[in-house]
DNA sequence: GGATGTGAATGCATTCACAGCA
DNA sequence: TGCTGTGAATGCATTCACATCC
């Protein structure tokens, strides 16, 4: 389980083995090969097992991979094995969808708080949780001692709450600012910019053809 | 402008480099060198020049690029120099929210029409786009011939409405079910999984560190 | 001096191909 | 036979370094 020999798309690769992996589960696949699980995602055998031979030794050798086992190795790996906690900054469109959002429970990633900074909005219910003003984002942060933050703000309040959320202790953002966030080397930020998937999509129906067929987003 | 020998990382690279010129243009400036747009983004300089050249010469030797020109060509380049029109399937929480989301509108994507298999649903004003029927769209897309979607379902529904969409004539699909789809080579899938983003960050937090402090997502 | 664009060199990721085990 | 794990070979992407131009 040693890193930094590990390249970076397959860091990206082994949480698709895992969500590909918890779908053979639900069809109750109890064994799977490296040829099988490559083929539902576009990869060569080669890669998949080069992939999770970097974090161990998880196959057998005739039988191929064990779902479940492999399931639960996966998300020891990523880190989604047990609940995390995770404060939400912006209300607005965006930010309430993330917050209905199924899918981050099911991976263990739980909103605990939810920010605004527009006064209109807070002491407002979202779900069963209350918006809080931005300048409780401290004491929250402190308190339940959380380490993530989704960040849903327009773009340009995104620095200045990313500041914030770092001086607070924050060591992972997720950001859905269309912007580039300045953060010391100790923080991770992780950007989503739907519009530039969108842009991305148009450029590859055009020119960028010829691609394998499926999944992308690496 | 030739294609095919390009790398697909230059490909998302271009996104990023359009999304900070804009910025500097907003900033009022007018040129920008390679090294200087490399910083803001984490890149090195060589890699911004090589990264430009492979679409064609906006550069000047001395001087550097002209921001509006090369925020003209970059747009050209990936399609968002025009309007697009764009279906949205999914009226949830999600689907919502990509419904009232500025950012697509202003890359040149507008949302025309907005499909759920939800009865309930159907007819209801969301903005103002009525909900239609997922039966709905085979005439839709024909009448304004539309050429992408936008797929918000939950993921048992995802695959069968993909292949309604393949057959509609659809040849883009940004796909937010977190599930790989088979489509037919000619229609390119761009997949967001929010989840998995949140994993992802969860994973570099932990061990894999040592990152170039900032953006990631690609 | 201050830049770009680009072949050549390097470094990283993927694929090959095979030894070894069930 | 069927499959993994892995060094060696290949192929792809990035970086270097320099000729060229303002």
């Amino acid at each position: 389980m040693r890193n930094e020999e590990i390249p970076n798309p397959a860091v990206y690769r082994l949480s698709f083995y895992l969500r590909q992996l918890e779908s053979f589960r639900r069809g109750d696949r109890h064994t799977i090969s490296s040829r099988q699980l490559g083929e539902a995602l576009g990869y060569s055998d080669a890669q998949v097992r080069k992939d999770l031979a970097y974090f161990g030794q998880f196959g057998h050798p005739g039988i191929g991979y064990r779902v479940e086992d492999l399931v639960h190795q996966l998300k020891k790996i990523l880190g989604t094995d047990k609940i995390s906690n995770v404060l939400l900054v912006g209300a607005g469109n965006l930010g309430r969808a993330l917050l209905a959002y199924k899918g981050f429970l099911q991976k263990g990633f739980r909103i605990v708080a939810i920010f605004d900074a527009d006064a209109a909005k807070v002491g407002k219910k979202i779900g069963d949780l209350p918006v809080r003003s931005d300048q409780d984002i401290a004491s929250v942060a402190a308190e339940l001692q959380i380490r993530m933050a989704m960040l849903a703000v327009p773009v340009a309040a995104a620095q200045s709450v990313a500041n914030q959320l770092v001086t607070v202790g924050i060591k992972g953002i997720l950001n859905f600012a269309p912007v580039a966030l300045n953060v010391p080397g100790d923080v991770v930020v992780q950007s989503v910019d739907l519009a530039l998937q969108l842009e991305q999509l148009s450029f590859r129906m055009t020119l960028g053809d010829a691609s394998p067929s499926d999944e992308s987003s690496l």
